[in-house]
DNA sequence: CGTATGACGTGCA
DNA sequence: GTGCACGCCATAC
């Protein structure tokens, strides 16, 4: 595991329950703000069920996507009442 | 080791 | 408001 992707899955471990972040912000906070597009790669590849990535979403306010689908993804952020 | 890919973002037509 | 092209970075092949 590369330093980055592991800062970035601790961040995202970090947001807090009803709190959204997106890819870039994950980004910034990672160090690479430039790098956002490579952290969608990285939760892409993640299968750690202990990162709730789910609740990483893009800027424009879409959703992005999911690994396990972005239906489940969807599902969880209305049923966590983000939408 | 070089090329291709992707859960992105911004700018411009 | 919509669509297309370019840039950027870490992985996969």
């Amino acid at each position: 595991m590369s330093r980055f992707s592991q800062k970035v899955l601790g961040i995202v471990l970090k947001i807090p329950l009803r709190r959204t972040m997106t890819y870039k912000e994950v980004a910034v906070l990672a160090g690479r703000p430039k790098a956002y597009r490579a952290v969608g790669n990285i939760l892409n590849k993640n299968k750690d069920s202990k990162v709730p990535c789910h609740r990483v979403i893009r800027s424009d306010g879409g959703i992005g996507g999911y690994n396990r689908g972005k239906d489940a993804k969807v599902r969880i952020l209305k049923k966590e009442g983000i939408w």
